[in-house]
RNA sequence: GGCGACAUAGCCAAGUGGCAAGGCAGGGGUCUGCAAAACCCUUAUCCCCGGUUCGAAUCCGGGUGUCGCCUCCA
């Protein structure tokens, strides 16, 4: 056993042995904040915040990096529409993103590195591979001389000679060659820029990821994160210049590249306009259920988004959080009872667990791992429904028990754990004013009352009432329950 | 033009040689005052054509279709 990696720079799925084990360093490639966030841009957090909580629960110690490039082209086109400073753009739409996330229930990376506090050590960096011929100063830009590094292309798989006929890359007479790409860019006087050796200017666009690494990180890391789009040329580009400027190979043991959120077929992106506001999302769906429906293909599957699959997934998580209630209120209720069949849910949560890390190990199929989750579920379930309150003994108590303490170990690795505690009930109620869980209990009491004595109008009118107010009602043969949505 | 990925039920999706996971939706049933939830049963000739094999969704060849990268992008 151990955890298998599918790695884009050998295409070959690998075990993943860490430079220095338990300690994993991880980058994952962030946002450039010149808009609003949209789901898109959820998967490949939520993906890796799955990643961090499984390599932390088998044993390792995860240093996660993601950066926002918070100074480029895009920004500054922005800055000059609506007239505000880039620094302005950058930082509202950062927190934005920020807030998403702690809404996602994505734990917050050990740093969230800026392009802009770089700006010395892209110098540095620009500096030295100047120094080493990989790079060179035309007009008052820097280019990296892609010539220079042999194995450009290793990444992606590009033949750099079939690259050049019919390519789309910018042609531009300051560079040597068209595969060339800028490291520092010469600004004109009222665009943002920074003092430099050739002058003012502003970083391009890749040097800002290898000067991150390299000084946060250092100068090979385990895993390196993002979208497939960036394997070429943003990818195979930082892997020149991170090489070039320390030497050390490799720069990054695994590539782990997530696909896009198709919508309608086609890839929702910024440029295409076709997003949906992530935040706009988080307001009206649980974030888990986002999650989950984020969870639901493997990262290297291409996913399609719409309204529709993310409400099934939402029901999906309601069923979830429904079941751990149940189990949370039936292991309340005195200890001579038991599930009737402890034997074969015992058995299920064995085969179950087996596929989950089974799924977890084999290059993070939380897809197929999600299948487990809802496999333990619907075991869960039967047994409840199986029981009937017979005694059973604390064996198979115990057993029950079990099975749900993995329900919840489960959920807590994808991170859709619900409150089974009840705090959120407890906080819902708070939020609600004091006094308002005692209301529940007494007009649930009042309603049962009303039951006995078959006064279903009473009782449905309670029951409406309540609903109305986010309280949802369920009569089951043990009593009636009660939770607010 | 170059490179690459994908095609599995109504929708989403896992599965890379041994009787086709899971979610949502649908149908039937149990429970129930009603409702809701839950449970049980049920819904697939795995894009097409050849080949290899005792055996193929899975491997090989060909075809068709969709998408991505080569330009900013998670």
């Amino acid at each position: 056993m151990g955890v298998r990696v599918y790695n884009t720079l050998t295409r070959r799925k690998e075990d993943f042995v860490p430079l220095n084990p338990p300690r994993v360093l991880i980058y994952v490639c962030g946002i450039t904040p010149y808009a609003k966030s949209h789901v898109g841009h959820a998967r490949p957090s939520v993906f890796w915040d799955v990643v961090r909580r499984y390599l932390t629960y088998i044993g390792y110690s995860v240093t996660l990096v993601q950066n926002f490039t918070d100074i480029d082209d895009k920004i500054v086109k922005k800055s000059k529409e609506t007239g505000l400073p880039p620094e302005q753009i950058a930082e509202t739409n950062s927190r934005q993103y920020l807030e998403s996330m702690r809404r996602l229930n994505v734990i917050p990376a050990d740093a969230y590195p800026r392009a802009t506090q770089y700006i010395d050590e892209i110098i540095r960096m620009t500096e030295a591979l100047l120094a080493k011929g990989h790079a060179y100063v035309s007009g008052g830009d820097v280019y990296f001389r892609a010539a220079s590094f042999p194995e450009y292309g290793k990444l992606s798989g590009k033949n750099v000679d079939q690259l050049l006929p019919g390519a789309r890359v910018e042609v531009s007479e300051a560079k040597e060659s068209p595969l060339d790409w800028a490291l520092w860019k010469a600004v004109p006087d009222g665009e943002p820029g920074w003092n430099s050796p050739w002058g003012r200017g502003r970083p391009g666009w890749h040097i800002e990821c290898s000067a991150m690494v390299t000084s946060i990180l250092g100068p090979s890391i385990d895993m390196h994160g993002g979208g497939t789009e960036l394997v070429f040329p943003h990818h195979e580009n930082e892997i020149a210049q991170s090489e070039a400027f320390t030497g050390v190979k490799p720069y990054v043991r695994y590539w782990l590249h997530n696909e896009m959120l198709n919508l309608e077929g086609e890839k929702m992106s910024k440029s295409l306009g076709n997003v949906v506001a992530l935040d706009e999302l988080l307001a009206q769906y649980p974030p888990e259920g986002l999650r989950i429906y984020l969870l639901s293909a493997h990262r290297r599957k291409i996913l399609e988004f719409s309204i529709e699959l993310l409400e099934s997934a939402v029901r999906g998580w309601e069923r979830l959080r429904s079941t751990m209630e149940r189990c949370y209120d039936f292991l309340r209720i005195p200890a001579d009872t038991g599930v009737s069949n402890p034997d074969r849910l015992e058995s299920a949560r064995q085969k179950i667990r087996q596929t989950f890390f089974a799924a977890m190990d084999d290059d993070f199929n939380t897809a197929l791992a999600l299948s487990a989750v809802f496999d333990l579920v619907s075991a869960l379930n039967s047994a409840l429904t199986e029981d009937k309150g017979r005694a059973a003994g604390p064996e198979a108590r115990r057993m029950f028990a079990e099975a749900y303490l993995d329900l919840l170990e489960f959920s807590g690795i994808l991170g859709v754990l619900p409150d089974v505690w009840g705090a959120q009930r407890e906080a819902s109620a708070r939020v609600r004013g004091e006094g308002f869980k005692d209301l529940v209990e007494l007009l649930v009491r009042i309603r049962e009352e009303a039951r006995s004595r078959k006064d279903w109008g009473l009782a449905d009118e309670i029951r409406r009432k309540l609903q109305e107010n986010g309280v949802v009602i369920q009569d089951e043969p043990s009593g009636t329950r009660w939770s607010i949505r």
